[in-house]
DNA sequence: GCTCGGGTTGTCCATGCGGCCAATCGTACT
DNA sequence: AGTACGATTGGCCGCATGGACAACCCGAGC
């Protein structure tokens, strides 16, 4: 990230003004993202953000209406980034089954070490004061039950799922289930993940009574 | 809590220095704990604190640390607090259907207007960046989620719950999904948790095929 | 060749912060 | 009565912050 050839020229090209202003603003936006995942949003200054994008610190003032902004703006895009890989996931999974385990194996492969997940949660805390930043996020959480509640539809017209229970619920569950888990898998690391993966997956296959 | 009523001489009592002391120190805490909740972590000042609490800015060097002891302190007292109306309400339901229709009503009562709410997000962000924070309230955590395996563990005695998954399993699959819930709601409060409950008690009492 | 304008740079400033401390107070103990 | 000591109080300091700004650089278009 401290590398120049973010935003400084490459060989063969020419760096136009116009894509300099470009680049400048990306960089700063980039370096944004990862400190606020690195410190904590508060923890974030201006400055610090100008000097991990190679940039003076007045560059934020020129590209930027102030800090909110860039901060809002930054953690909207790291954001999306973020749920894009799930959200695929959700999409090409063949079953709800198959959805749980990958995810449960991220888990426990140490998916929290992510610097995504440490940024998800400052978005998140931030977005619950922020109605600017709240809107858009909520929307990305909808596509994501609606590209869900998709699967399970599908898991129970082939009847591997119970078909008496609303699809968009069942979604809303499971979205809240795996955020909630790594909720509690960021306060208690050594929280053990296998006994809960055990029992939803065994609740969802209509364990015998 | 800007009544100096929790601070000064109660009409019966003369007020000790000593009792002085420890009503000035809880009376820091109260309005640290408020104000994060109002404001956010990151946003509540030392001056700001004391303001509320009734007391000049000088008495925060004196009867903590830092900022960081106090708002730490103020954070654990709040969240032990924030916990223990769920922790009595596992311990005391007769079922597992029971607590969650329960919980889900008061979610949809807005439930999440109550500034506890904010003020545990605040701490969950601040204790994954703060391992003297994070100790205690993954212990909070623990002992939570053990009141609830417990409470799964009688349901399956009484063959209300599938006997064949792990108790601890379903436990922490259901708080995650409870708090998870919460998280989704803060971000996007018009989301109807409605369908979310159906799904869940249907899946828990083994909806048909 | 010259202007025009967007982009860049470093400096400056007002503000508010957390923490420190010396003076003061008032109670409890001798 | 006198002393010791914890609690109180408000002023003070050093410092970092976010933002504004004037001077500048340099390619683009005439």
């Amino acid at each position: 990230m401290d590398n120049p050839s973010t935003r400084r020229n490459r060989p063969g090209r020419r760096p136009s003004t116009a894509e300099q202003g470009v680049a400048t603003r990306r960089a700063l936006l980039d370096a944004a993202a990862a400190l606020v995942a690195e410190s904590g949003w508060c923890a974030v200054t201006t400055r610090a953000i100008a000097a991990r994008a190679g940039v003076p610190h007045g560059a934020v003032s020129y590209h930027f209406a102030g800090k909110e902004e860039l901060l809002r703006e930054a953690a909207l895009a790291a954001t999306r980034q973020a749920l894009a890989a799930p959200a695929a996931f959700a999409t090409q999974a063949g079953s709800v089954a198959e959805l749980l385990e990958g995810t449960f194996a991220w888990y426990a492969a140490g998916g929290l070490a992510d610097p995504a997940v440490a940024q998800l949660l400052e978005t998140a805390r931030q977005a619950a004061r922020d109605p600017l930043l709240r809107a858009p996020i909520a929307a990305e959480l909808h596509d994501y039950r609606k590209a869900l509640a998709d699967l399970v539809r599908r898991d129970q017209q082939r009847g591997a799922l119970a078909a008496g229970v609303p699809a968009d619920g069942v979604a809303a569950a499971i979205a809240a289930l795996l955020d909630g888990l790594i909720l509690h898998l960021v306060l208690d690391p050594d929280l053990d993940t296998q006994p809960a993966a055990a029992a939803v997956l065994g609740l969802l296959a209509g364990e015998p009574r």
